[in-house]
DNA sequence: TAACATACGAGACGTTGCGTATCGATTTGC
DNA sequence: GCAAATCGATACGCAACGTCTCGTATGTTA
């Protein structure tokens, strides 16, 4: 059983009120110069000597507030893009599935699709990235849907015992395995056929 | 319009006649090596110099006949656990899609998981490799699964019209997002629920 | 048998990025 | 004023990369 030790408060973010206080003009420096690198060279080019040397910034003061690359890329991006998961209400379960998964699909092509898959690729080198992956992104994602989802659950558009994590696991699944094996195109095509056959199934009816 | 050039023929891996010819000897302790290795230390820990080293070979003569890490990785492991891609005749697409997956699952868990998250990590950055990953092992598996299914659909379990590759999408991107998240488990209860979901679809019949 | 072509093990080499450590200067609370 | 924590800057040792060059070995060709 280990005995709490009064030198480390229980979580670490706790900050200690004496001394310099966190320069927010190089905290905001540093995650500018993330998004820029990203958008110029790509993550895989991304390091945290170029960031520190694009924003101007000393590489101890990104160590000492992010612990990895990937850590750093996900706030920079999370800060970003975040929180525009559209939740449409059209009318039916289908059309509100196919409008997600159609914009977010454009969304990967055209801008975010490399820095999701540099990111996944991170966390499995990564556990604890992977942890915070997970909670951050994915699992904001997953919400989203499930919001969707559950609300089609509730117009009688699903079975009732339907277990819709399940049905998130096929879904993303499908979406996460094209973008990373780039096998076939992420278009409205596909997020039709994608909604299409989770909904209806694949046996006769 | 590039012109053919008379010194480098169409295709690299056509060996010369003449000079030393390549040692099997050492073709071979290399793969041994990355198996050892991969046995012992997990894909991450693997590098060119450890092979080298466990093998007691020239980091050129691994260079001189692979791209990549992965590239040999690739090559070993697919020597050494490919084709036991079990084809199971159940009597019903449900019984031998559940068996399927059962099985992948099981080795996925037990053995080969780390190692597949790693190749499919190195394949985000190296297009050359992420080519020989899809059409060396994934295209395998896709195959193996195709099989099945074709054989549902021959006996009228699935619709006619059904798109087997939106299916084999949805079916394998759901295995891969949870081995490469690891939000849960990949068990024969997850087996069950996928194969369900994939035939019978989330709405009420 | 001699010349040639290529592979071999070994390891030196320059490069890159990592993560840590240290510097003097700065900015806050006490 | 002093302690504490930050800042930018940069030096450091480390690990692995991928290239290159030794001297040697082992084939084919003439």
């Amino acid at each position: 059983m280990p005995k709490p030790d009064p030198d480390t408060p229980a979580k670490a973010d706790v900050r200690p009120l004496r001394g310099r206080p966190r320069s927010e003009d190089s905290h905001g420096a540093i995650l500018d110069a993330v998004l820029a690198l990203l958008e110029g060279e790509g993550y895989r080019a991304l390091t945290i000597e170029s960031v520190a040397r694009q924003a101007g910034v000393g590489k101890q003061t990104i160590y000492r507030w992010w612990k990895s690359k990937a850590e750093l890329v996900l706030e920079a991006y999370a800060n970003h893009a975040a929180s525009k998961l559209p939740l449409p209400d059209k009318g039916s379960l289908r059309a509100d599935l196919e409008w997600f998964f159609c914009s977010a699909f454009k969304r990967l092509t055209d801008i975010s699709g490399p820095t999701m898959r540099g990111l996944m690729a991170d966390a499995v080198y990564d556990p604890e990235f992977l942890e915070i992956l997970r909670e951050v992104l994915i699992a904001k994602r997953r919400a989203a849907l499930y919001q969707v989802l559950e609300r089609g659950r509730v117009r009688g558009e699903l079975s009732p015992d339907a277990d819709l994590d399940v049905m998130i696991d096929l879904l993303f699944g499908a979406l996460w395995y094209r973008l990373l094996l780039q096998h076939a195109k992420l278009d409205s095509r596909f997020a039709k056929q994608l909604v299409g056959s989770v909904l209806d199934g694949f046996t006769p009816r």
